[in-house]
DNA sequence: TAGCAGTGGAACGGATCATTCCGCTCTGCT
DNA sequence: AGCAGAGCGGAATGATCCGTTCCACTGCTA
């Protein structure tokens, strides 16, 4: 039981109520980025709230599931908007793709993606990010630092491979996936005169949909 | 009994039958291929033959699965041979990781395994092609133009990570990969003398169990 | 021409889930 | 103090999915 937005916790009913508010989201996310097509009961037990607790909440599954990638989206682009900031345009992309993998935000967007119906706004959502990953891609660009051949659509897929690295600890995915990552953005320098292969992605292209 | 060897495919029933054998074997690849977990009867129709034909060569789904990923494992093993040859050593790492890319032979031994359960002979060639990969890695690293601080284990990561990246079209999906293998490969160099970060893969460490 | 290897595909039974429902507990209000 | 009902736990329900079995049929093969 964790409290974060519920200011000084309240007592009793109401209180406990507000509280399982945060902890069912969070088992969520713990339940769901470890298998995306889990049991709802999975979530409930890991939440240790009985499953009426979560249908009080969300009519359905999908809810659920939408609410969870649509915050997820929100923080990647929070986390966007933050490397806006770093006036270094190699550091803000990589900073950025570093504290994105770090969130794992990216197995919250893409992998829950499909297994629901998203809303116009989450496709708002959507399109938001994708600009702002094109200023800081174009940004690392301007800086002389990007290899020239890489593209806006390299991020997923960047990403995608990223969050592909698991191990059964968190924590110790998280270190193999910036480990992971490393390797990528070292790849991503200036190091050779070699053209990556093939034509680069293209949007609709990689397994997420939207 | 005619078996898989069927040069010139024989006429009538006998003949029939031992087409069939390859037919639902690529079938199977190609169904598994893309998702692990498709249900038998999705690989009778891709083959084009009923559920009969495949549990009269398989006693069930798990032994056809089990077939399926040794011999990628075979083929695997066959590369890692292969790449034994060439002589230099950075040469050779590459070379091999970019024919296993090619030939998706990632996904058959890893994403699939986990849904059967091995036998010992898997487990002996399993052995056998982590001892090749350990050699590449160590003619790459003589060949001093392997990073230092890679180790053999990171191989797996690096295989995960490009096979996590699919498109629609598994052409297109190859060339993605590619792509994404360009990238790490470059990252793999002496680009940078920035240590990789958190300490390394260690064996039964990333999903794949075995 | 008899017999059977080889087959297609319907039918069966078990497993898994999302969702609903009911009875209980306490809280917060009167 | 008392009670209406917000919140809840978890069993029951009904649908779906899938592996496997079964049986009738076909046309080689001997």
């Amino acid at each position: 039981m964790s409290t974060t937005l519920d200011p000084a916790g309240l007592p009793g009913r109401r209180g406990q109520a507000a509280r399982n508010d945060l902890v069912i989201l969070e088992a969520a996310r713990e339940v769901f980025l470890a298998d995306a097509k889990a049991p709802i009961a999975a979530v409930a037990e890991r939440a240790g709230v009985g499953i009426s607790a979560l249908y009080r909440r969300y009519p359905g599954k999908e809810d659920l599931l939408r609410r969870l990638c649509h915050d997820g989206l929100l923080l990647f682009i929070a986390e966007a908007e933050a490397a806006a900031l770093e006036p270094d345009g190699w550091l803000a992309l990589t900073g950025f793709l570093r504290r994105v993998v770090d969130a794992d935000v990216h197995s919250l967007t893409v992998h829950l993606a499909g297994t629901f119906t998203p809303t116009p706004e989450m496709h708002a959502s959507a399109v938001r990010a994708n600009d702002l990953v094109a200023e800081l891609v174009d940004r690392a660009h301007a800086s002389g630092r990007l290899r020239r051949d890489v593209v806006v659509h390299d991020v997923p897929m960047i990403l995608e491979g990223c969050a592909a690295v698991r191990a059964d600890d968190p924590e110790r995915t998280r270190q193999l996936r910036h480990r992971h990552l490393a390797l990528l953005l070292d790849g991503l320098g200036l190091a050779t005169d070699e053209p990556l292969p093939g034509p680069p992605p293209v949007p609709g292209e990689l397994s997420g949909r939207w």
